[in-house]
DNA sequence: GCCTTACTTTCCCCCGGGGAAAACTTCCGT
DNA sequence: ACGGAAGTTTTCCCCGGGGGAAAGTAAGGC
């Protein structure tokens, strides 16, 4: 049928999908032309392949990768609505995340313009000097998770919390004896699979559920530390300062760095966020 | 000096800055290691680096690309604050769109999760029947620009009724004649760079100031129309009905299309937007 | 001096296309 | 039937790195 051999350029318009896309998911086989010229290479489309291109147009823009596209498309036809679903709530989430972090960007953002012209100030941020501490073993219990900073850390505070302040530990009178703290294990500064240790000091009979949940005690270090006062995105200013001050007192830092918080994001406006910087140190 | 020799895994833990990162940066000249082992090629950074990778690490969170980044760290050295300022207030509305744009994407994914399951109703859009009609000439205030759908239509059909509601128009009591129109000039579909114009029909001695607004008699057309309800990002679904329309009646889609809305998004839940969509045709 | 281990180097593939270039085809007008 | 325009094909490079391989190097222990 002549009437069904719509070339790519004139698919592209109908679909709104641009003529690289449609190259592309042909590749891919999300979106393969009906026929294809063996001589020439012309891809040739049918009008009923434009309600497949309007499906993957729909699930491109609302933010699903192509692959998952191929997996939703023959959920469809087989009827899987439970993983279509499921597919859903997730996307859902990740996108309030981006969201989230994007309005954080935002705030910064809008602070740094009404700074008008001394943007810069943005990394003159207040950080302590850097002291040698001899740091006490701390009874904590603790979660320790692979995952992404800003994710992880405030899951694994929120578990933490409902843990403590659940009815039995309260009833048994456990007490919270210090601020809480991050411990990150990784050597290497790692975007995603962060390997991330959340720790609350507290004393008393406690009792946990969760199988991942330890109680334990952390060892007694020697540690340079500093603290920090800025939103948490700049701590890096503190770590800086700690280092630097182990270069110069010829002191070697090794094993996991600690971070306490001093105060809740939730609570306190983030300019006054307080987090101490410890990382522990041997001579040279 | 040994206590300035710092290797880049060292260098990666204390900036929190990925090595890939690291080695990505010296390859664009962003952050270059002070020294360099001329037969290994051993990267060594120095403690006075520091700060630069922090400044890095800092405006990569806020979303700069790494060209702007190394524009702006150049204009902070100039003193050219007037130029930071303006690429932090760029970057602010660019961010602002996003969220914006993100926030529509969670609304959608919102009503689809609740219709569990059954998401695939998304696609389900009513579009009614196509019929050929005889479009007669309109005069119109028109303009016409490059750029993205998302953003450039909405902001000529702003310019637009700021212009028709100035006082002097009412004054002369321009009146409008019809729902405001959306030209595509373009005959393929392109995400960036697409060929905008936003017509609206009046009637009236109108005057205008942008010398790029025109006043001008859009001509009478034959087009296969339909109207679409639903939300704007499927709008796809009417371009579908006709064009499938016009193959079955072996008539040829020629010129820009026409897309006409009939209600103000500010006012009408997304899901009741009508949009009438037209494309001139004449005999294959 | 050698071995092991940890560290570093480069290289290539991945996301989802946009932009551009060089070569071929199709189609239209004469 | 032929020439030119428009449409289509491929290929390569770009964004900002992450993941992983293969290979060379530094440092510490025996």
């Amino acid at each position: 049928m002549s009437v069904d051999q719509i070339p790519i350029g004139k698919f592209s318009f109908m679909t709104r999908l641009s003529q690289k896309a449609l190259r592309l998911y042909d590749r891919k086989g999300l979106l393969v032309p009906e026929a294809k010229d063996p001589f020439t290479g012309y891809r040739y489309y049918t009008v009923s392949q434009l309600e497949k291109g309007m499906k993957i147009k729909t699930l491109t823009f609302l933010g699903f990768s192509l692959e998952e596209i191929s997996k939703l498309l023959y959920a469809e036809k087989k009827g899987n609505y439970e993983h279509i679903g499921a597919c859903f709530r997730k996307k859902l989430e990740e996108t309030q995340l981006e969201i989230w972090q994007l309005q954080m960007i935002e705030g910064i953002l809008q602070g740094a313009c009404k700074n008008n012209g001394k943007v810069m100030e943005l990394f003159e941020m207040s950080v302590t000097e850097s002291v040698i501490k001899e740091i006490p073993e701390i009874r904590v219990v603790s979660k320790r998770e692979k995952g992404t900073f800003a994710v992880t850390i405030g899951k694994l505070i929120g578990e933490i919390c409902a843990c403590v302040s659940s009815p039995e530990n309260q009833r048994n009178r456990v007490k919270i004896t210090g601020p809480i703290m991050f411990l990150c294990h990784d050597e290497e500064y790692k975007e995603t699979g962060a390997d991330i240790e959340i720790a609350l000091p507290v004393s008393g009979r406690i009792s946990v559920e969760d199988p991942k949940m330890e109680i334990k005690t952390l060892p007694a270090i020697r540690a340079v530390s500093a603290v920090y006062r800025g939103p948490y995105h700049g701590v890096e200013a503190g770590y800086n300062r700690v280092f630097s001050f182990a270069k110069e007192n010829n002191l070697e830092p090794f094993g996991p760095s600690r971070e306490l918080y001093f105060n809740d994001p939730a609570e306190v406006p983030e300019e006054e966020l307080m987090t101490e910087v410890q990382i522990q140190v041997r001579e040279k």
